[in-house]
DNA sequence: CTCTTATGTTCTACCATCAAACATAATTTT
DNA sequence: AAAATTATGTTTGATGGTAGAACATAAGAG
C-alpha cells in the first residue's frame, strides 16, 4: 500500500494547530506563563496569544489565576492547565486492577485499587472487574472526564486490539468493544501495552511536560520482562504494536526454552519466577536478592551475577540496534538497580559499540503499581493537548 | 534538556505546508496528475490547487506536459516532478567512490565511479578523491543542482559529524566542513550512514514516492554487516546516529571476539571475511557460497547453516525489539538470499514472538554499489519535497 | 455546428494572523 | 497624594491565503 498523501490545510487547521501549540506551551511550562509570555515564546503578537488563550479558557482547558508575587507594570494573569478536565487510566494486570483519574495538571483526583488474581478469573469476569473498578473511580469525580485508556500486559495493535496477553490468558479481543462505555468517560480512547504506557510516566513529569530524557529504553521486571523504546519523546510501537519486547531478546541460543517458543530469552533470566528460582528465594522476595547477596548469600550473589550478564547481553544488543544509550530499569529490576548498576554498567561499556563516545546511562524508575494507569491517563490527556479544538 | 515547544504558525506557514503537500502529491503519484486531480485528492478548491501548482511550475519544481490520451472535456495539463532540478549523491566506501546525480524524477543524469582502495589512502587523500569525483560528476550536469549528500560506512551524528568509520580509518571529522563546497552543489546538505541511506532506495520507488513497504529492517552484507531500521517510512537514527548496527547484535556471548570489543557479534558470522573463511573460499567469492553448497560442497553447506542460525538469532531479537516483521537483505546477504530464505524463515518463525500473528517477511534488495549514492541524493531531494518554498 | 463535459481561471467573501495604537493596573518616582 | 513609568491585555484596521461560485476554455459527442 502506497502511503497516501495528507490533505492540504485551510485556515481552521491553522487555528487548531495554534491552539494546540498554546496548550502545549502552558502544559510544558515550568512556571505558569502569562499571555504575554506565550506571545514572545511562540513568536506571535499579544493579540493572537490573547485570542487563542481566551478560547482555551472558555473551554476549560486552561485556568486563569491571579499573580502571586508583585512585579512592576500591570500584573499578568497566570495560566495553568485546566483542573476541571481529567482522564481515567486503567491497568489490568495479573495481580491487580487499578483505576486512577488524573487532571490535565497531573493531579490525582480519584483512585481505586483491587488486588486480585486476575489470571484466576475468566476473560468475561476479568473484563467485568475492570469495568466495575472504573465506575467506582468515576463516581468519585465531579469534573469533566475526557476519556479513558487501559494498560494490559500484552501486545495491543492499533491501540485497541489485544493480540495476546499470555499471563492473563486473554487473546484476540477488541478491548474498546469488550470494555464498552464507562459512564462519563465513554468508550476507551485507547488500549496499550503496560510497559509502553508505564514508560510515559518516566518520559513526562506531568501531562504535556517532557522530563529530562527524551530517549531511553525502559525495561521493567514483572512476572515476565516488559519493555518499551522511547525515541525522541515518543514510544515506538512497531508495525503491529509488538515493539519493545526486550524480554524475548536472545541471551543464549542454547539457553532454557521459553514459553514463546525460542530459547534463552532474557525473561528466562530476569523474570520474577526465573530469578527467584535461581536465587533460591520465594517469588515475592525477589526484591531482597540484592541485599542477601551483599550479606554473603552465595546463591543470591550468583543469581545477581547471572542476571547482570544476561541483562548486559540483551541490553547491549538493543542499545546497538536502536542507538539509544539510556536505560531505565523498572519493576523488580529497578529495585535491584543498586546491586546491578556498577557491574552492569561496566559490561555494557564493553558490549556497546559506541560506549566510548556515548556511555550507557543506567537509571532506576520510581515506578509504582499504579504507573501504567497514570501512563494510560497521560495518553488520553495527550490527545487533548494535541488537538484541543476537539474539546472546546 | 526539556523539549522546547515549537513556534505558532502564520499564514505563510500555511502556504509553505500546502506547497509541500502539492509537490509531495505530484512526486508520489503513480500517473501524472492534473490540477483538478490534485484539488480533489487534497480536498482544496481547483482555484487553490492552480495557485499552488503555478508557483511550483514557476520555480521549476514541477513540469507541465501536454496530455497524451484524448478524453472528454477540456484536456488536462499533466504535472511531473521537475526535471530541471537535481541532487548529487556520493558514497565513499572502502573499495570505491561513486558520485551520482539524480533529478527530482529519479532519473540519473550523471555518474562517476572510481574503484580504489580508500582504506589505503590517508584521510586527506580520501577526502580529496571524494571532492574530485563529485566535481567530475557536476561537470556533466547542466541543470540546477540543489545540494549534495555523502554516504559513509560509519556512524554519523547530527547529519554531519563522522564519529567513527573503522574500515576507512577516519574518525572525529565534521564531514560538511572537511568536504567543503562542491561547485554548484555548495556544501554538503547532509552526511549519513551508508546502510541508512541505502535503505532509502529500498523504501522509495522514486524521490518522494514511497514503495510498498513502509516498515522493514535492512541488513546489508559488505565488509562488515550494516543495517538500518525503517519505521513508518522513516529511517531510525537513534540518539547519536548509531542506530541500526545489526552487525553488532550478540549471537553468542561466548563466540569469537569482535573488533568492537564484544564477543560473538553477527558480523563475525555474516561479514564478508568471516563468511569466506568459514566457507573456505576467497572473500571475492562469497556470492558463490550458496551455489557451491547446493552443488555438494560440505564446507559451504556448513557455512550456510551457521550463517542462517546466526542471522536467525540476531534478526529474531531485533524483530522482537523493534516490532518490525519485514526483513530486507542486501549486499552479499541479499545475493545469498535464495540459499538462506527457506531455513531462515523457519527459524525466525520459531524465534519471533509474534510470528504466528505477523509472519516474518524476507526479501532481497536489488541494491547495487551505487545504492548509497542514490540514497544520498534521495535525502537531498527529500529536503526539497518537504520544504519547496525554500527553493522557489 | 451545437451540446456536453471536464479543466482551468477570475472574482468576492471569509477568517486568522500581524502591526500598531490604545486601555489598564500595578509599581516607582516626585 | 499625584504624576511618571512599565508591562499587560485589548481594540482596530491591514495583509494574505483559502473557500465558494460564476466564468472562460478546449476538447469530444451527437
Amino acid at each position: 500500500m502506497a502511503v497516501t498523501t495528507g490533505s492540504a490545510v485551510g485556515q481552521h487547521t491553522l487555528r487548531e494547530t495554534n491552539l494546540a501549540t498554546v496548550l502545549q506551551a502552558v502544559c510544558a511550562a515550568d512556571a505558569p506563563p502569562s499571555r504575554a509570555d506565550l506571545a514572545t515564546q511562540l513568536m506571535v503578537t499579544r493579540a493572537t496569544a490573547t485570542r487563542l488563550v481566551d478560547e482555551l479558557v472558555d473551554g476549560g482547558l486552561v485556568d486563569e489565576i491571579d499573580p502571586v508575587e508583585p512585579r512592576r507594570g500591570r500584573p499578568a494573569k497566570l495560566l495553568l492547565p485546566g483542573a476541571g478536565l481529567c482522564a481515567l487510566g486503567l491497568v489490568a494486570d495479573i495481580d491487580r486492577v487499578v483505576a486512577r483519574v488524573l487532571t490535565l495538571r497531573g493531579e490525582v483526583v480519584a483512585e481505586v485499587r483491587q488486588d486480585v488474581d486476575l489470571g484466576a478469573l475468566d476473560q468475561e469476569g476479568g473484563l467485568a472487574l475492570v469495568r466495575e473498578t472504573a465506575e467506582q473511580a468515576l463516581e468519585q469525580v465531579s469534573v469533566r472526564v475526557v476519556g479513558a485508556a487501559l494498560a494490559i500486559p500484552g501486545v495491543v495493535a492499533d491501540g485497541r486490539t489485544l493480540v495476546r496477553a499470555p499471563n492473563l490468558g486473554w487473546s484476540n479481543l477488541d478491548l474498546v468493544d469488550a470494555i464498552g462505555p464507562l459512564g462519563s468517560a465513554g468508550h476507551l480512547a485507547e488500549a496499550g501495552n503496560e510497559a509502553d504506557l508505564s514508560a510515559l510516566t518516566v518520559l513526562h513529569d506531568a501531562p504535556g511536560r517532557m522530563g529530562t530524557w527524551p530517549d531511553f529504553l525502559f525495561v521493567s521486571g514483572t512476572v515476565g520482562v516488559g519493555g518499551a523504546i522511547v525515541s525522541r519523546g515518543r514510544v515506538v510501537v512497531g508495525e503491529h504494536g509488538g515493539a519493545g519486547e526486550i524480554g524475548h531478546v536472545c541471551v543464549d541460543p542454547d539457553g532454557p526454552a521459553c514459553r514463546c517458543g525460542s530459547r534463552g530469552c532474557l525473561e528466562r533470566y530476569a523474570g520474577r519466577e526465573a530469578l527467584a528460582r535461581a536465587a533460591g528465594v520465594a517469588p515475592s522476595d525477589v526484591d531482597t536478592i540484592g541485599d542477601r547477596a551483599l550479606a554473603g548469600d552465595h546463591r543470591c550473589a550468583a543469581a545477581v551475577r547471572d542476571l547482570t550478564r544476561a541483562l548486559s547481553v540483551a541490553l547491549g544488543s538493543v542499545v546497538n540496534v536502536v542507538g539509544i544509550s539510556s536505560v531505565v530499569l523498572g519493576g523488580h529490576l529497578g529495585r535491584l538497580e543498586p546491586a546491578l548498576s556498577h557491574t552492569l554498567g561496566e559490561q555494557l561499556g564493553a558490549r556497546v559499540l559506541g560506549a566510548r563516545w556515548a556511555p550507557v546511562q543506567l537509571r532506576a524508575a520510581g515506578d509504582t503499581p499504579a504507573s501504567p494507569a497514570d501512563g494510560a491517563a497521560y495518553r488520553v490527556l495527550e490527545n487533548v493537548i494535541r488537538q484541543p479544538s476537539a474539546w472546546l
